[in-house]
RNA sequence: GCCGAUAUAACUCAGUUGGUAGAGUAGCUGAUUUGUAAUCAGCCUGUCGGGGGUUCAAGUCCCUCUAUCGGCUCCA
């Protein structure tokens, strides 16, 4: 007998041999019928491997995220099984699980997929799950599997199996379909009841682009058809919380095909929501001890060649702008550094002077790849609420501290409460992509790691993402899709004092070294709308929003009426507008709902008479009769309580 | 940049097998003077993304460019 430990604690006997299917039986016939995969002693296998001796068992039913990879792991054993028996001439690379589903990277030769081959695709998936195929896991020596996938000329699996050690190497069988896997699986396909295949890209093979491309079929399935019916409805509403359609809905933003791609035109009310984050941020900077300044939007070329920004990104950029002198050449600034660099040099500095903090919301420009450019949050022009901090080597950590508090009141301010603070470190296998030195480095990552600590940020590290003149952290926000933006960004920088030859007098009278910090809590203020956007489904809080208020008078008798309130409301600060139209106040009340307007204001007879206002509160509805001043003062209190 | 898709009125979208474009919303005009999610009537709106080609004839088929969408790669 052998002792299976479950996760409650509880100790069960089992004769040896048992399976986790069996124990799964055992304890009741709707856990059998729903459990995807096992975890014993922490490894996820399959529900049919043998126990052979005690240990811990967790059941993965589809609650689970584990069962729910297994589940989908299958998937795309199944979506290969498929595409093999339709395209006998597909090779296949890898396939997945990922955060929503999975995908199956698979070359079809000289075959153009398109999304017309997806039901006959799903169609031959439902008719393997029908013919009830298992899931057969197999050892196999490297120089069988070798042998196998060569023979079929699949060349990727050879690949992949190069590099692999031998003793190590599982395959999956489904059916006619063989592939090289470590599973674990489903013991068969019958638990997927609803598939759809959602997508297809390329994708280049092992992420190199200079390698080949790829078809990648996206997909997913469900162990019941209602979950994919919600799923698709879930997406159905993440598109009404796109930032491009609201953008366009609420005036805030647009493009012109004749202005350029990813050069946005900030329109009336976007530029007043830009204006008001800009001084939000602006005065707590103001407090933190920034000094605000302005830079030109081009540079001379020389510049960038001392940051060195022009001999890692000039070929990237857009092109150089040349003068009527010859020799004379300029560039559109991509970055605000070179210009706050030049700031800090004008005068000698003493250790009086630092930290010195230089912000601006300086407008820079990236030639970013045409594939690359989506809605506000990838652009080729945009303005960093940028600003950086030279201060001695002693004060860094301190400066970085100062600089996460600003981030999380910013974020914590606008309810952002599911970011992502990551450190990106140098790669130490791929130095050459870095300017400076070993030494610096490792101060810098350590400056970065120590301040994370010390703020108790939840981290997650990844190595390889740092700038190329330093590592940094990133606050990363997720957008109505679940894609991930980087918004906030704090960054050590050794190196560029060191280019532009920054000094500093110390309290030994000798010549120092400033450390420089590189830092926007924001990120951009495109990038920063749109997420923002995304995240309110265009219901900004009151300090931000264009129009606090609408005035609805029931007809054109009570206009001057209306046209009273107004101005005593601006009086009090706030903002908003009157709706004259001819129409019915129904009318009116739906168009300021959809607008997103939070508080409407009703006035007619009654309360011309007693001077009042009718509030209706948007989502919620009316809120009856009110003084005009205690109207102004509870918005004013909102507000308050917004920014507190 | 690469793979796949898309582009029709200010907006959202119809438009059969090729026969020179339509609806709703918005806008304008008029009637109505309105009480918490759509008052009624009339009118206006287009280089069918740009260019080239096939054809007696192209919104529709082909080529090309541009932009956009979903990914890949990149992201100072």
């Amino acid at each position: 007998m052998i002792n299976i430990t479950l996760p409650d604690g509880s100790v069960k006997q089992y004769n040896e041999g048992v399976t986790s299917l069996d124990v799964a039986k055992s304890i009741s016939e709707g856990l059998a019928r729903n459990v995807l995969s096992a975890t014993i002693d922490g490894e996820i296998v399959d529900l049919n491997r043998v126990i052979t001796k005690d240990c811990s068992l967790k059941l993965n039913t589809w609650n689970d995220e584990d069962g729910k990879k297994t589940f989908w792991h299958s998937s795309a054993h199944l979506l290969a099984s498929a595409v093999q028996s339709l395209y006998p001439d597909a090779k296949f690379g890898i396939g997945p699980a990922i955060e929503n589903g999975f995908y199956y990277d698979i070359d079809f030769g000289d075959k153009v997929l398109s999304s017309e081959d997806f039901p006959k695709i799903e169609e031959k998936m439902k008719e393997i799950v029908k013919q009830g195929v298992k899931l057969v896991r197999k050892d196999v020596s490297k120089q069988e599997a070798l042998k196998y996938f060569s023979d079929k000329g699949e060349k990727y699996k050879v690949e992949l199996i190069d590099a692999l050690e031998d003793g190590t190497i599982t395959f999956y069988e489904s059916g006619d379909f063989v592939d090289l896997c470590r599973g674990p699986h489903l013991v068969d396909f019958s638990p997927i009841k609803a598939l759809k295949i959602t997508s297809l890209a390329g994708a280049y093979w092992r992420g190199d682009e200079h390698r080949e491309q790829l078809t990648r079929l996206y997909a997913i399935t469900f162990p019941k058809k209602k979950d994919l019916d919600e799923y698709l409805a879930l997406l159905e509403e993440a598109k009404k919380r796109d930032h491009r359609k609201l953008g366009k809905d609420m005036e805030l933003f647009a493009f012109s095909q004749n202005v350029g791609a990813g050069l946005p035109l900030w329109l009336p009310k976007g530029t007043d929501l830009r204006n008001r984050l800009q001084d939000f941020l602006a005065k707590v900077q103001k407090q933190y001890g920034y000094q605000q300044v302005m830079t030109p939007h081009i540079g001379n070329v020389n510049l960038y060649k001392t940051s060195g920004h022009y001999q890692k990104y000039g070929k990237d950029s857009f092109q150089v702008i040349k003068t009527p002198n010859e020799g004379e050449e300029y560039m559109l600034k991509p970055m605000n550094c070179p210009h706050h660099c030049e700031i800090y040099r004008l005068s000698p500095k003493s250790y009086k002077d630092l930290p010195c903090r230089l912000a601006e919301f300086g407008t820079v420009y990236r030639y970013e790849m045409s594939g690359e450019l989506h809605g506000l949050t990838r652009v080729r022009s945009f303005t960093q609420d940028d600003a950086h901090i030279f201060c001695t080597p002693e004060q860094l950590k301190e400066e970085f501290c100062k600089v996460i508090d600003i981030i999380l009141y910013i974020f914590r301010t606008l309810k952002f409460e599911d970011y992502i603070a990551q450190i990106s470190l140098r790669d130490p296998n791929n130095r050459e992509k870095y300017i400076g030195s070993d030494e610096v480095w490792e101060k810098a990552e350590r400056a970065i790691i120590e301040a994370s600590e010390e703020k108790g940020l939840k981290t997650i590290t990844e190595v390889g993402e740092a700038a190329f003149y330093g590592p940094k952290l990133d606050f990363m926000v997720k957008d109505a899709l679940g894609r991930k933006w980087q918004l906030g960004t704090i960054q050590v920088d050794y190196n560029l004092p060191e280019r532009f030859d920054l000094e500093y007098t110390g309290s030994d009278n000798l010549k120092h070294r400033p450390v420089m910090i590189h830092r926007a809590p924001f990120g951009s203020m495109e990038r920063f709308v749109a997420v923002l956007l995304e995240h309110t489904a265009g219901d900004f809080p009151l300090w931000l929003t264009s129009d606090q208020f609408i005035i609805l008078p029931i007809s054109e008798k009570y206009e001057d009426y209306a046209k009273q309130v107004k101005q005593q409301l601006e009086q009090a600060g706030l903002r908003g507008e009157i709706d004259n139209r001819n129409e019915k106040t129904g009318k009116k009340v739906r168009d300021a709902e959809i607008r997103k307007i939070k508080y409407m204001l009703i006035v007619g007879e009654k309360e011309q008479n007693e001077g009042t206002v009718s509030v209706r509160e948007k989502y919620v509805g009316d809120k009856g009769a009110m003084k005009i001043e205690d109207f102004s003062a509870l918005v004013n209190e909102e507000i308050k309580k917004e920014l507190e």
